[in-house]
DNA sequence: TATGAATGAGAGTTCATTCAT
DNA sequence: TATGAATGAACTCTCATTCAT
């Protein structure tokens, strides 16, 4: 439901009670719990959603490129077009992923997915550090940490000035982790412009 | 009140009630409210505290140092020594900032700390950008925010492991930075070993 | 809601507490604030329904007559009968008027509508006293807020006493206010009997 | 305690909480306890006193008369003064009897305080009626009524705007009753002047 | 005699959910 | 399939009062 995605987007999670969402919808709160079974369904659907949409954008991407630095640029840099292009839609995951909890307190979502993103990106850095194309001297794990976070920080900033240019952040978050990744005797990547390491 | 920070630290801003709170510390609702005035003025005591503290902790260690990369690294370090330290009100802290919302749903706290946090980062890093210890061709806003993300990003990690190794991860988000800010051709900085650049 | 208004009738606006008109409704607090937005507006459109039928119920009776005398009396007897036959609900608009209060302590309703009522009155006399029918020599305002004194003083009685005759009570206020702006010279007014100066 | 009636004077019954009234006196809520033992105790410590002062204020003005109309006429202007140079007491009283109320729902201080006032001023009606000063075709319980519910309503108006002439409002309204009292065929009263009626 | 911390009941309100229609 | 009335739990906050100091 778009509604939803924008008012939470808009007022966080904890304000987006369903009699928001249902307003903002133009219908009643019970038609939401009719069709999604109750708020966590809903909310569940609408991360779901977003996750394969995000994948299904960023994979060919990632995968078209052969090198470590190609691959790293990729993600970072389709990752934040995507996020870009769904700025509500990313706005909400966050919020929900930050704040969904179970009845005892525990995160519900935030780890699940927050974990996934990362383990994948630390196979990316691992596998390319055992090439040697990576230095060997950093922990992948950490990095790609640092990585995710950088990416997720740029969500609000983005949503909250849409007029920002979104390929300025793309390339000097890419920039950043290219050189913090690369082996020292790597020859220099030519950062501002399409990847085409040797 | 430490009561309140564990609540919130455990159970994330949105649960953590007057009423949990109040259980958490042993006494009622009326109590918390008697001598804070109200909910949201516990929180920006809460906050206001640890700002404060932090501040206190981090801000000689920084000035001890001369070069750009020793600034840095003392910046990202003793961030990550005093987060480690202060696990459970750091948590707490990160809680409030992302979901303290005012009844417009604007938030509260957020952009208010988060950018000034940004704001100090980025000037060190202009400054030593034009001394020219650092390479002039990064953005340093996006660097900021970049630095900021990785190491907000440890907390709940942090909280949620109190075994790990703080060392560690405080010297490979150190030694990310220093490479990804320092100049081609500065001498190769010594990121394993206690930072003896000077 | 017709427990509200017995509820405020018998317990007085402080004490009618959602809780306790909800009890007196057989329902719950959350009805009431789901069908009326709030206590405010519950007690909002209780007044504007009495005055409305308050309205209703005396203009007519009151146009019909054309001396003064004549409409101060049916103006005072209209209003007592229509007192009587809403005891609750005249009681409850008197507790509402008299103790409804913003959050800075000022009145809510009170001086909006007893003003309205005064001036209406006002202009009824100063009509006639220009016309001659009326002695010249009195504050009309004075007069005015006399009157409605006397009629509004007598809500709690008849609420208390339901076996009162009220139109002893009616004859005996309509007849002091007719010779208390009679002028000197005029035909005595019949005043027990039912009117017919015209 | 001054501040006591200021503050309900001010803000009404239901908003003079012990703690604002202990702010205005400038001490704290157990202080007023401790003197008084309880809300309720002070609430009636102020009325019983504004009842003795207005009783020690106006008796011998009334008792100074010899004439019906002379007594009933002291009786309202000293009232009415009395009330002008209390008018935070009075205001204080006025929202008190309306409003102070048992546990079950029932007036505390309203009908006692009222009925009596409206006696003793039914007794002086009917001395003069049967001495034939008053003309024997009212009823001296809804006269009585009548002329407490003019004085009463002056009390709000008269705190409102402190600048109004008392004077006035008293002739006015011991005009209005005097004419409305007085036997058909007695001189008229001459209403303007201090009496002197023969 | 005075203070202020503590208490617990009760206030109005919001909310996700249920259910008859 | 959709509605909106109803529910009851939980929320923040206010209050008169108690009590140790």
């Amino acid at each position: 439901m778009a509604a939803a995605i924008d008012t939470i987007a808009e007022l966080g999670y904890g304000q987006a009670s369903l009699a928001r969402i249902a307003e903002a919808a133009g219908t009643s709160k019970g038609v939401i719990i009719y069709h999604f079974g109750g708020r966590d369904e809903l909310i569940k659907e609408l991360l779901e959603e977003l996750i394969a949409r995000a994948a299904t954008y960023m994979r060919p991407r990632i995968e078209a490129e052969k090198t470590g630095a190609g691959m790293l640029r990729a993600f970072i840099e389709s990752n934040l077009v995507f996020l870009a292009e769904n700025r509500n839609h990313v706005l909400a995951t966050v919020e929900i992923a930050l704040n969904a909890r179970a009845a005892d307190g525990s995160r519900v979502f935030g780890p699940r997915f927050n974990d996934a993103a990362v383990a994948s990106m630390q196979g990316l850095l691992s596998t390319f550090q055992e090439a040697g194309e990576f230095r060997a001297d950093f922990d992948p794990q950490v990095m790609a940490m640092a990585i995710r976070a950088a990416i997720d920080a740029m969500a609000p900033r983005l949503a909250r000035d849409p007029g920002l240019d979104v390929g300025h952040y793309a390339r000097e978050i890419a920039d950043l982790f290219v050189r913090a990744t690369r082996a020292e005797d790597s020859s220099p990547d030519q950062p501002h412009k399409e990847p085409e390491e040797s």
